[in-house]
DNA sequence: CGTTTGACTACGC
DNA sequence: CGCGTAGCCAAAC
């Protein structure tokens, strides 16, 4: 059998995972290949949860290409909620701009900030239909009490 | 078929 | 808190 462990197995996945992103939000590399369990039962798991995050990269940057209509490719971004792509690239700026369009603001280091536009990720039954773990919240809890005022 | 590069991330300074 | 580096694998040259 080829067991070809390429990436045509893990594309598709990759695809419907990005088409739940709802418009006006944003989903990481890191966020999307969390969700998807390892499809290589000999790879470690800590090796796989560093080499996903590139692998979603890859798929991406294959209907980028092509601007597949049907797949937001645009919504997914690095971890530090920033485009990855070159500054130059004709599609890094399509990307900034339709993240704009759809009400993403961008900072002044033209970073957007995950806590607030940063996707929950989908719905439970998208992801017990698929067999998808639910993704570490790229929400960061903000401390109840981080500036907790010394009374003294 | 060896080398280089990459839409990444975590970690260190 | 921003910038540089290491690691890891697949695809492109």
């Amino acid at each position: 059998m080829d067991a070809t462990p390429d990436l045509s197995s893990f594309a598709p996945l990759v695809y419907a995972i990005v088409k739940q992103i709802p418009s006006g939000t944003v989903a990481t590399y890191g966020q999307i290949a969390s969700m998807i369990p390892p499809i290589d039962d000999d790879m470690d798991a800590g090796a796989y949860a560093r080499l996903a995050p590139r692998w979603v990269g890859d798929v991406l940057n294959g209907i980028s290409s092509i601007d597949e209509p049907s797949i937001p490719w645009h919504r997914v971004i690095n971890s530090r909620g920033g485009i990855s792509l070159p500054n130059e690239s004709r599609a890094a700026a399509l990307q900034r701009a339709r993240l704009r369009h759809e009400g993403v603001e961008f900072d002044a280091h033209e970073q957007v900030n995950l806590n607030t536009y940063g996707w929950d990720g989908p719905p439970d039954e998208f992801l017990a239909h698929w067999g998808f773990m639910k993704p570490k919240s790229i929400k960061r809890p903000p401390p109840q009490g981080p500036q907790q005022m010394s009374l003294f």
